[in-house]
DNA sequence: GCCAACGTTGGC
DNA sequence: GCCAACGTTGGC
């Protein structure tokens, strides 16, 4: 089993909206870049961990978990000239992109800041995409140190 | 709101 | 295939 973090703005989606979809789940469509979209497709699975992390916000950081809820499909938003994320580009026959669905675990007992994370320089969350000057990427490979490190910091303060 | 960093696009 | 221009992300 592996470990993603996944980017999200609350004000478009935060954890209490995933928490309302409950067992149903949340498509992860709109995801426009070719690494993230190679990790979805080629590499989550169902059951897969995900810690769900608030961006662009007053207090960025680790809010929750989810986890992988289904396998990649394609990304039917791609197809929709209405859509946000409409791309011409991408053919049905041959989809560019794909999504998978999330599903609800549960909040953390408290919200892990980024700038906490990122005070952990001496360990492995020193190596965490997210904390890596001008990343970008929307979801990212966690490892299992790294899940493991994040979890213990929910219980200190 | 600012702006640094980055991915993508398109002219050549 | 280079690279400047552009749009977007996302912390602050």
């Amino acid at each position: 089993m592996a470990y993603w973090l996944f980017k999200s703005e609350p004000e478009t989606f935060s954890i209490d909206d995933l928490k309302a979809r409950g067992a149903a789940g949340e498509p992860w469509d709109g995801v426009r870049n070719y690494q993230a979209r190679n990790l979805l497709r080629d590499q989550m699975r169902i059951g897969d961990g995900v810690l769900f992390y608030h961006s662009n916000c007053a207090v960025p950081g680790v809010v929750g978990l989810a986890e992988i809820a289904s396998g990649a499909y394609p990304d039917a938003t791609a197809f929709d000239p209405q859509a946000k994320y409409f791309d011409a580009k991408s053919d049905p026959a041959n989809p560019r992109w794909y999504l998978v669905e999330i599903r609800y675990v549960r909040h953390l007992a408290r919200a892990i800041p980024l700038s906490e994370i990122k005070a952990h320089t001496d360990g492995p969350l020193a190596d965490l995409p997210l904390v890596r000057r001008g990343n970008r990427l929307s979801l990212m490979p966690v490892t299992p140190a790294q899940w493991d490190c994040i979890l213990a910091l929910e219980t200190t303060q």
